[in-house]
DNA sequence: CCCTGCGGGAACT
DNA sequence: AGTTCCCGCAGGG
């Protein structure tokens, strides 16, 4: 590395904070999107960047309210294990991600390992100063600032596709036996002609 | 079903 | 008054 010299411009990338009134505007080039900013990180991303929009992480990130609508907050949920710490091939570990909402949360606790059967167990995130992980973005006219506070102290969950194909898989699994188990609960719904589950 | 953003309200400082 | 958490709602996939 060489001694270079940081221009005004290059200063003014690096020393922003999500809170600042006035944010770079001059940006000359916007980050890649970057799935899972591991800790302390700022970046910088087109508006266009459908990814950042959404602020996509590999982490199980809920929105949480601040009262201020021009900045989003999200805090992380940690990730699910399994209690006997079961490995699967290759010593592969078990780490799904959290459900999002409190009630497919408590679906989920109730589920068991996928591949050793055991019950699962939630690692909650105390990454920054003992609590979960914090990111911040703000949408400012053609940029989106995305910044995280603190550093994961737990494995990465699944990604959400990963999560998704996982759920879909398990719907066929279920769909190819057409069972008539539990036939008693259905008080009102008659012959509706949906999908279970 | 589930994810995501929004916002009211409560609790705490 | 500022901050953070909890909870339900609406829109969309």
């Amino acid at each position: 590395m060489e001694p270079e010299e940081f221009d005004s411009e290059d200063k003014e990338m690096l020393s922003w904070d999500i809170n600042d009134m006035k944010l770079p505007q001059n940006v000359k080039k916007t980050n890649w999107f970057q799935e899972s900013p591991d800790s302390y990180e700022k970046h910088i991303y087109s508006s266009k960047d459908r990814n950042a929009q959404r602020h996509l992480s590999s982490w199980a990130m809920r929105n949480t309210n601040n009262h201020n609508s021009r900045i989003l907050k999200k805090s992380c949920l940690g990730v699910v294990v399994c209690s006997r710490d079961c490995s699967a091939e290759e010593g592969r570990k078990i780490y799904l991600r959290p459900a999002i909402c409190d009630k497919a949360q408590q679906k989920q606790q109730r589920k068991r390992c996928p591949n050793c059967d055991g019950p699962l167990k939630l690692i909650p995130c105390r990454g920054h100063g003992g609590f979960p992980i914090t990111n911040f973005g703000k949408h400012d006219r053609r940029f989106i600032f995305l910044q995280s506070k603190g550093e994961h102290d737990h494995p990465k969950p699944e990604t959400k596709l990963e999560a998704e194909a996982r759920r879909t898989m398990k719907k066929v699994h279920t769909a190819s036996a057409s069972v008539p188990l539990k036939l008693k609960e259905s008080p009102e719904a008659k012959i509706k002609h949906t999908l279970p589950r």
